[in-house]
DNA sequence: ATTCTTGCAAACAATTTGCAAAGAC
DNA sequence: GTCTTTGCAAATTGTTTGCAAGAAT
């Protein structure tokens, strides 16, 4: 079996209830997907709702991204140049460093950027969003040395 | 008429000969949109070139775009959800901020944001491509008080 | 004359939308 | 029973590709 999915917020299905919304078992299946796979695509969402029970039309796994986004509980970062990835909020508090040669992605703690964070804001009075920064260049592995 | 076109590398023209490339007024027409509009999208460089001459074919452009990328003329990034934004290399030597809310899109110096780089390169020895780094975020006119 | 480049149309990929049927409340 | 959500198919948007005609060298 996957990665166990971790603490999704608190009550994320009051929530979405709270707000008129309707808690169904796609939102639910797509949600789980996200957990155990994380940096989710739409399509390997859909494939992996498939693999496990009825499955969900991607046009679903759409909506119901964006809607779980609106409530917090996942996010995106753009980690290519295909499809965006999906990740649980709660566990996406870093920054992605991604490898322009061989593609690999890094997770470095908020902890190594926060420098820029202030820079900016002392300058510009910019708020930078930390947990969507993606920072391309090239691994150890693949800088000239 | 449009903003001046800054000097483009030195000798271009041979550099792209002396790769037995050839010299057509498409791509010529090209690099000069790019120069002009700064952030060019595909599509603006397209409507753009209609205007002043001939015009040329949208697949010409894209097809464009990646040769005068590889030959270090132009560079592309990534400030929205839509197509990427094409600039001169020699102008873009800066970091962009785009404000979530309004869509605004800032240039930094590199100087704000150098301490990343040298905090990453120290942590994981990954080397980070600044002429490539987008930070989302508000800006200071959209950021809660 | 040779070989690269363009335009065009078709193919592709990713995402969005309209709408009737199914489901949650 | 009411109102939301889903699935499906079609429409969009952005980008790439094959190929014959045209242009650069």
């Amino acid at each position: 079996m996957g990665r166990s999915v971790p603490a999704v917020g608190h009550d994320w299905q009051a929530e979405l209830r709270a707000r008129g919304y309707r808690l169904t078992p796609q939102r639910q299946l797509v949600l789980e997907a996200v957990g155990t796979l994380g940096h989710a695509t739409p399509e390997s969402i859909v494939t992996a709702v498939r693999e496990t029970a009825s499955g969900v039309n991607i046009s679903t796994v759409y909506r119901t991204l964006e809607l779980l986004e609106e409530l917090g509980l996942v996010k995106h970062a753009h980690l290519s140049h295909s499809s965006p990835t999906w990740s649980l909020a709660a566990e996406d508090d870093h920054v992605h460093l991604v490898c322009r040669d061989c593609g690999e992605v890094q997770e470095v703690e908020r902890s190594a950027v926060v420098g820029i964070a202030e820079e900016l804001e002392r300058r510009r009075g910019f708020v930078v969003d930390l947990g969507h920064l993606t920072v391309f260049g090239r691994c150890r592995a693949c800088a000239p040395a």
